[in-house]
RNA sequence: GGCGUCGUGCCAGAGCGGUCUAAUGGGGCGGUUUGCAAAACCGUUUUUCAUCGGUUCGAAUCCGAUCGACGCCUCCA
């Protein structure tokens, strides 16, 4: 079956065609580095990892990028009040940035071209869109882009500019312009600024936000390519900007696909570092979710349904986590000369029902429907021992396509001597029924982070 | 004011006109199993899809109205 996506543009589900075979040119809008990313952020980036490696188990090679805006009115405001400068903050926010990537288990991009080395680039295009007339300097040393000169400024959104009623903060926001709503491409340099500013054809300034995803996105990708992704806040009016500046600069199509995930809620709000209600990820990793079920919570709900970010999530992902890994190592175990049979997850029925729902604009939800559905029938023939070893290798295989997707498979499961010597203790403790230490041991070793569990092939032990 | 999304069983969440007496996960309860647990499995909580009308042989699914939640139109994933 062939692929599906939500295109944004046309508010219709459409059947995905790359413009070269076999490969997919992906942009994805990133953080802006003045502060720590929180879970909001990265349910994007996650959906934007799933993505991903949807593409990559379709057979498809990636070239991704994600931008870093290293440079933009917070980043300044906060670099002059904490007097560091600016490369300092940002690559603080970048550090953090890429360890909790890491933690979330994402695969990193290809590129991650900060805004502040690609600035020649950007004067390069507002330049072609001063020269084609799309643009305009003011008196101040500032170029805004007027969007009365794109016929479709507004498409991608769905606004229309022409009956638009400019709302108060529009009105009274500036003053140069020709129209309230033309939005700006470089910044002239204010006090405010300090030593933050690059030369320009029209004095020092710096760029405006939207023109560092056009410019590194077409230097990266080219004028014209497959999927640009981002959180829907960026639908309006950042990608409908970029869209404005690329194709005008260009006189190019742009972008083919335009995918946006929906909001994570918090008490049924946007979870935003304006309202100040948000969660970091090393916060959540500390409050007892892992790595694994932190990826479960944010990728089971489908990426254009808002997310309530709710603490039942973490019991009912660590919980269906632990059902993949669960049957996962039965596996392991029932096939005893695992490495000299190849197991195919073709021939896992299943398999076929996971790819489908994900061709269809990557429902997740159907797809993990067939995997429990799955696991469910197999733990069945496990404990009935009805199950040929032939599919017991597929089996893993078919675990191991599904992990490509969710990676919420843990593979280093060493354990501490310390705690293999516990468990030794209580074997012999049940070995002379001596079920008073026995249970005792079972409570220090829960205390400890681990469960036991009595098997007929001996106790097993497994990190809560 | 304009544009748009959504409202499903105890909770989360699929469902894209018949196969829906609603997938799947979580919770509660009961059971099989176990020294007791855990894990696994079985049953149950489930004739109901915000409300009211309409279209249709047939609707959770299409249309309209109403109520409610949320987002965008301004920096924001």
């Amino acid at each position: 079956m062939s692929t599906r996506f939500y295109n944004t543009k046309s508010r219709k589900k459409e059947i995905f065609v790359p413009i070269k075979k076999g490969h997919v040119n992906l942009y994805t809008c990133g953080p802006t580095v003045y502060d720590t990313a929180h879970i909001g952020n990265f349910r994007t980036f996650i959906f934007e990892d799933l993505l991903k490696r949807y593409l990559l188990l379709k057979g498809y090679g990636v070239t991704h990028v994600m931008n870093l805006t290293d440079v933009d009115d917070k980043t300044i405001k906060k670099s002059v009040a904490e007097k560091i400068p600016i490369r300092d903050l940002t690559n603080k926010y970048i550090d953090l940035f890429h360890s909790d990537i890491k933690k979330l288990k994402i695969i990193p991009a290809d590129h991650y071209p900060r805004a502040t080395d690609h600035i020649a680039g950007m004067i390069e295009m507002i330049k072609s869109l001063i020269e084609r007339e799309f643009a305009y300097i003011t008196d101040d040393g500032s170029v805004y882009f007027s969007i009365s000169t794109y016929a479709d400024y507004g498409r991608l959104a769905n606004l229309n500019f022409e009956l638009q009623q400019s709302t108060e903060r529009v009105e009274t926001d500036d003053y140069s312009k020709d129209n309230p709503q033309d939005f700006t491409l470089w910044k002239a340099w204010k006090d405010s600024d300090g030593e933050v500013f690059w030369d320009s054809p029209w004095g020092r300034g710096r760029p405006g936000w939207h023109i560092e995803c056009s410019a590194m996105s077409v230097e990266y990708l080219g004028n014209h390519f497959d999927i640009h992704c981002g959180g829907v806040d960026n639908l309006f009016p950042h990608h409908e900007n970029e869209i404005a500046q690329s194709v005008c600069a260009t006189g190019k199509e742009f972008v083919n696909y335009w995918l946006h995930s929906e909001h994570l809620l918090l008490d049924s709000e946007k979870m935003s570092k304006s309202l100040g209600n948000f969660y970091h990820v090393k916060e959540l990793l500390a409050a007892g979710y892992t790595s694994e079920s932190l990826r479960y919570a944010l990728l089971s709900t489908h990426y254009r349904s808002k997310l309530k970010f709710t603490n039942d999530k973490k019991h009912e992902a660590q919980k269906a986590v632990s059902r993949v890994q669960e049957i996962y190592n039965r596996l392991q175990e029932y096939v005893t000369d695992y490495a000299d049979i190849n197991g195919s997850a073709n021939r896992v029925p299943a398999s076929e029902d996971f790819i489908k729902a994900l061709d269809d604009d990557l429902d997740v939800a159907g797809a993990l429907s067939s995997v429990f559905d799955w696991i469910r029938k197999t733990n069945v023939q496990l404990d009935t021992k009805t199950l040929s070893e032939m599919d017991a290798t597929n089996g893993i295989a078919f675990l191991l396509q599904v992990n490509s997707i969710f990676d919420i498979l843990k593979f280093d499961l060493s354990i501490p001597e310390e705690i293999i010597q516990l468990a030794k203790e209580r074997t012999q403790a049940r070995k002379n029924r001596d079920w008073q230490n026995s249970d005792r041991i079972r409570d220090e070793l829960y205390n400890l982070g681990w469960n036991i569990e009595d098997t007929p092939a001996g106790a097993k032990l497994k990190q809560r």
